[in-house]
DNA sequence: ATGCAGTTGCAAATGATTTGCAACTGCATT
DNA sequence: AATGCAGTTGCAAATCATTTGCAACTGCAT
């Protein structure tokens, strides 16, 4: 009758994974994450966090999502003209489409770009070490 | 026998066209530009145009690239990690492979990407306002 | 040659992110 | 449960790329 809150958990055993200790902020921080359906800023991230616990700093954010980040338990995209937005790395790998008008965010997955993607780099002599796909665009008027 | 210098001349008709005034830090700037095979970002520039006049501040140059960005003329490039780059807006469009070991910028085109995301993104219920495509890659080792 | 709006150089401001440092606190060890 | 200390934190200050206020200049239309 219990739920048990895999996620968080989840988290906490990639830390000590990697040695690092489960302080309070990180905790936080790491629940705020398992839940985050979005791809919020380290600003958002820190407000968020505050409302849990208010002691928190801007700064502990961000070396934490430094430190995510390091593990590979989230993704950094720096779209343009705005700050880093994060997401957690689960799941398949996919691009983004950003709405330049609200800022929204929209996944979306070809395997056919990513093939080609790999064609060109071998064409060109290189491997692949990561990449960046974003369409901006505007939603289509309806008719 | 005497070679018009089309390039820097097609610069600044274009300027004049957006109706400011052609300076002196300005046609030192057209001139980089005209002659720019690779991808610069703006102290690159600036050290170019101080050659030629040392008289130039970085300030022009940053507000030089933005208003020749506004008229189309250079295209801005938001590499990741490091400050914007610039290109000429001549020619075909393209997309980049950067090399993270040298920095080197590789250009190459694809068709079918382009046509891929046109697909997406109107799949999607958007217009593709501009998009962003960047390979980041090491060289392969020769075998 | 004249006038003035557009430009410039310089310094200071900005915004996102990082970092130095002294005060804390996990947590492995008694 | 008490101890010790390296890992962490919050805060303020630093960094980096880029922008901006401002007073001094200068294209260029008249
Ligand atoms: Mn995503
Ligand atoms: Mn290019
Ligand atoms: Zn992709
Ligand atoms: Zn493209």
């Amino acid at each position: 009758m219990n739920e048990p809150e895999i996620h968080t958990t989840d988290y906490e055993a990639a830390l000590r994974e990697a040695g690092v200790r489960i302080t309070r902020p990180r905790r936080v921080i790491l629940g705020i994450l398992a839940d985050m359906g979005d791809h919020p800023d380290a600003m958002e991230i820190f407000q968020r966090a505050v409302a849990i616990d208010s002691g928190i700093s801007l700064s502990t954010v961000y070396r934490t999502m430094k430190l995510l980040e390091g593990i590979g338990a989230i993704h950094r995209h720096a779209f343009a003209g705005g700050p880093s937005r994060f997401e957690p790395a689960v799941g398949e790998h996919h691009d983004h489409l950003i709405d330049i008008d609200t800022g929204d965010v929209i996944e979306f997955q070809s395997d056919k770009i990513e093939e080609l993607q790999n064609e060109i780099a071998h064409r060109l002599g290189y491997e692949i070490v990561h990449h960046r796909f974003e369409i901006y665009g505007r939603k289509r008027k309806k008719r």
